[in-house]
DNA sequence: GAAAGTTCCGAAATGCCTTTCGGCACGCTA
DNA sequence: TAGCGTGCCGAAAGGCATTTCGGAACTTTC
């Protein structure tokens, strides 16, 4: 096994060090840690000693008598969904490589299990608590008698005096339909996904209320069943049998989006000169491989893993964060499903 | 900001609850830590005096003395790729819930970034390390003077004498092929992706194997180029202008299957009845909206986290791992391109 | 040359918990 | 009643690093 024993059996520690240097545990420490008060040539010696052994502070000890760790804990339900990975890249890059580091604990929708990693967080001091949501749909609050600061990503949550950050997808529903219409699409439907799910509402209200103000309706109603590629093919199949004079089509998901460029294809319909398609999520495997590749909208996750981690920080430097469910700005990518490329 | 301080103003501490309960640190210790030479009633006092001022004992000290931690660090350079997250769930699965907890670190390719990191564990005092690669190439060493058991998980180690787990490629491709062959097919081609990576040429070499053991030959070369869909349309075209008499392909990434699939419904080939198609990666989201959905290739990535974490507990129980690559079996998932359903 | 002021270093306390070991009190045996 | 064993508790050390504060050694000033 990869391991090696340091000569001593143990890692070296700060007496060590002092040892060899001939100096007290103090000055050393002081000469380590760069504090003044310690003559050039003493720091020297003691750094150069410190090097001899590769002594490495132990973070532990430290944190002991800081009384803070330098952790965060992310508590997740939904390691497998795609949604988590970019908000935890967000987090982790906002909390700087080496400075912050970040215990990940997946509970896999099981609340007593969260339960668990909960306390073990707490028990491990960690300075502050993101929990990271599978859904946008709002989710229990762990409460508020905890001793460090809590941010809900993705999904907020139900408490409104927690923090929440969360992607604006009614911002999102608008954009799609916004940027059909600047395409000149005037005959547009939408086909979302799961109706339980506040993403697929909130974006077809987004989408409804751009269509109104645009003096629009809609082509038959929202289509809500699931967020498949199945779903978009069917869903797809139904709306062109009935109305076969649409030109541009609002899709909740890349997914969904991918079955409707499929179903469009095998009709002979021609993507975007007949319709304009507009996916969601920016899922860039999806979205960059379809025929053509897909205009879709991204929810910034991973900026919005910075702003959660951003608030963390604050909370733990003491600044009161404004409670409430913070709805970040979403962004268009505009592909060749929507304006014809060469 | 969802935070209370409590009554304290800190949080409790045990010689709080000694107090509390009128008894020395030693026997609030020994009585919440389950030990004898407590009297039951003793026992019965300091317990109560904990849980009413909701005492946790502080995980940093208790690791102090313990010289573990309970941790682990998962290192990683791809975070974006859906490769490591069933590995880490895995390996998260293994630790259990509150028992181990686990470091999440992005290196983002960054051989410096790598290096802060690893360093940061290391004062973090993590009892052991994952190392996950983006391929199954080969990586880097982190060296072997280090104080901590490392495990290398999918891209494994360059040096023989590391612990390294990595999927079983060769034998992936023997089995796609033997799938095929299981299924009647003689006249098939393999389409494989970056020839650059490790798990492109051993699955090729799988591939082959198995074709001679049955006395037969690949139709045409491995194509190589990439792992995209984009790639797998264009290499069907080109394959099927050739060879149109094929039977059979194997495809070295779902996303290629993907394309593969695309291309053979555009030419009016019928699958699995004309050309049965196998996918690798077994990637849901691709396998089961495809049609027909994909039979695939499933590396098991979970279970490898899972054998990756083992044998961490294992060397820091100081059990002696054989060192060298371990090769995990993967398996078949039999969808629709190779069998007809219903 | 003595008083005052700098520099630099070290002893000790601190943070929080576990564990060892000595000792007190009680009950039992001879 | 003396002696011994047993059960229960507490003082103190230990693990690692930081910080405060007192003091020794040296320099400056008059």
């Amino acid at each position: 096994m990869a391991r090696a024993e340091h000569p001593s059996g143990r890692a070296a520690t700060l007496s060590d060090v002092a040892r060899i240097a001939g100096v007290s545990l103090a000055t050393a420490s002081k000469a380590i840690n760069g504090r003044d008060q310690v003559a050039p040539a003493t720091r020297r010696r003691v750094i150069e000693a410190a090097e001899q052994i590769s002594f490495t502070p132990n973070e532990l000890a430290r944190s002991l008598i800081a009384g803070r760790t330098g952790t965060v804990g992310l508590l997740t339900n939904d390691l497998e969904g795609r949604f988590v990975i970019p908000i935890l890249m967000g987090a982790e890059d906002a909390f700087g490589a080496g400075q912050v580091n970040v215990f990940l604990c997946d509970a896999r929708g099981d609340a007593i299990r969260e339960q668990h990693q909960l306390k073990a967080l707490l028990n491990r001091r960690v300075d502050g608590i993101i929990v990271v949501g599978r859904q946008t749909d709002p989710r229990p609050s762990l409460g508020h008698d905890l001793p460090v600061p809590v941010v809900y990503a993705y999904a907020p949550s139900d408490d409104p005096t927690d923090v929440s950050v969360t992607p604006d997808n009614v911002a999102g529903g608008r954009m799609a339909l916004e940027h059909l219409l600047a395409c000149g699409r005037r005959r547009i439907a939408h086909i979302s996904g799961d109706p339980a799910y506040a993403a697929a509402q909130d974006r077809a209200v987004g989408v409804r209320e751009a269509l109104a103000d645009a003096g629009l309706e809609l082509v038959g109603d929202v289509m809500f069943a699931d967020w498949s590629e199945h779903w978009g093919r069917d869903a797809s199949a139904m709306l062109l049998a009935q109305h076969p004079d649409i030109d541009g089509i609002v899709c909740a998901s890349d997914q969904i989006a991918r079955g409707v460029l499929d179903t469009l294809r095998d009709l002979g319909r021609r993507v975007p000169e007949d319709v304009a398609v507009i996916g969601y999520d920016n899922w860039e495997i999806l979205a960059t491989n379809s025929r053509p590749e897909l205009t879709s909208i991204d929810a910034n996750l991973q900026q919005l893993g910075r702003a959660a981690a951003r608030r963390v920080f604050e909370a733990i430097d003491g600044i009161e964060g404004d409670a409430g469910t913070h709805a970040l700005p979403v962004r268009l990518v505009i592909r060749g499903s929507t304006i014809p490329r060469r």
